[in-house]
DNA sequence: CGAGCAATTGAACGCTGTCAACCCGAGTGG
DNA sequence: CCACTCGGGTTGACAGCGTTCAATTGCTCG
């Protein structure tokens, strides 16, 4: 773990201001000692804020910037295994060693625990564990997830996927703010968008032509994909439209 | 879930006596609780355990046998996410609904719990939910692991991964019996193979038959593969060797 | 304005999926 | 006992998607 911080900024606040996933809705007297261990650290892009098979000496969640979870191989291979948003936990608890680097995709703000210290306040609340057992396992459906589109998708299909995916999370942070936006925003560099997607920055680049081509999108600038055709783009995904529908769950047979 | 019981099989059983990874060093309070909420399944090979997107009534760990967890795509395509062994827990606790359809990849043994009941006792008992936690981040570390193998490996090296990862695991067992295996059982199918390293059975015959003229392995029969040269192997997998000697952890940097 | 990086476009090669034929062992029935 | 069938596995031929290498464009920043 790195400790870069910036200059100025304080280094405890409080954090239950900051609204995080980790500490919202958790009662008064947890969350004040939750408070207490916090370290607000800030990151910018393409600083390590943990090294791949380095000791994890803290986890915590995203509070602003997107980082990014990677393994590489021994020839330098490598790949993007999962997306740090902000509100996700990062780091890994009763685990002393990281299986995955962490970096920052873009400059992120982070808030910070010890882990030992926040794995003594886990043993005492269990409502914190089952936060944690919540998150790990959202995490493995995602890891899940994106086996399937790994092994089995074209790059097309990915970037598809991917900018669904990228949609359907702007539209739930607009649905309460009440827009409906047709231009969605990638926050994280074509090479990354190719390691998330298993595949090399000319493939995005030429199934994103391809698609403009198609008439599905429209390219605003660099960062910035107009969606032209939504259930085109949903078939080109070749994913169910669920998939992308928070909140409907389907059910099949009754148990 | 499959009502499907060996006829004479019993109902219930003493659980502590498989000595099952869900019970196995709990205090004994807990144990007998979840004694009480047990119920042993055997399933064939082929057979559904649960499907994808189905309500989840049970969770529990596997007694005998394999289970295989994979996805599907609107057409078809699907991809084993996971396989499930002998003392692996399986089933999702606190989620209703399945992303995963699990199913038996040879004859299964499994001990199962209504997952209402066992959630329940995990509020009362935080040893269980702990367990779990650490079930999924295992879970999860081998989903990402096999993230990059999809993503950035060729079929050679995922299969010659694959047969390493039989290799530990048959050494690990072995080695309380203090025996050296050189003969791998690969338990599966070919076409489960096949899925679960994202590629066709043509594919992993060929990179088995290519590693059989390089002298790596040699076949022994369809479900038996001989290690001939277990550097050269690892060389072909494109992994550390620490990927297959569990307990050697190397750190990097002290945080 | 030039340097440098990101992104796009083009061309060629190669891995691997697809389709097909073949082999083989197991189970079946005459 | 043998012919037949069937499913799983292997082998061969071939085409296509996507990587690699290379060149070009466009944008940002000093």
């Amino acid at each position: 773990m790195e400790s870069y911080r910036a200059a100025g900024a304080p280094a405890l606040i409080k954090c239950s201001m900051l609204e995080c996933a980790m500490c919202s809705g958790l009662d008064l007297p947890i969350r004040m000692e939750l408070e207490r261990l916090a370290r607000i650290r800030r990151f910018h892009a393409g600083e390590t804020v943990l090294g791949e098979q380095e000791t994890v000496t803290s986890v915590g969640n995203v509070v602003a910037g997107i980082l990014r979870m990677q393994k590489t191989l021994l020839d330098g291979r490598q790949q993007i295994v999962g997306l740090l948003l902000p509100h996700d936990m990062f780091g890994r608890v009763f685990t002393s060693v990281s299986h995955v680097a962490i970096e920052a995709a873009t400059d992120a703000t982070l808030c910070c625990y010890n882990r030992v210290n926040f794995e003594e306040l886990i043993k005492r609340h269990s409502e914190l564990e089952h936060r944690v057992l919540r998150s790990v396992a959202h995490e493995l459906d995602a890891a899940q997830d994106w086996m399937l589109l790994l092994a089995t998708q074209t790059v097309t299909e990915r970037v598809a996927t991917f900018l669904l995916l990228l949609w359907r999370r702007a539209r739930q942070q607009e649905n309460m703010r009440k827009k409906s936006p047709q231009i969605v925003e990638v926050p994280i560099s074509r090479k990354d968008v190719a390691s998330y997607l298993g595949t090399t920055v000319e493939s995005v680049s030429r199934s994103i032509q391809s698609m403009v081509r198609g008439n599905a999108i429209s390219i605003v600038d660099t960062t910035h994909i107009q969606i032209e055709n939504l259930g085109l783009l949903l078939e080109l995904s070749g994913r169910d439209r669920s998939d992308f529908h928070e909140g409907t769950e389907r059910r099949a047979r009754t148990g």
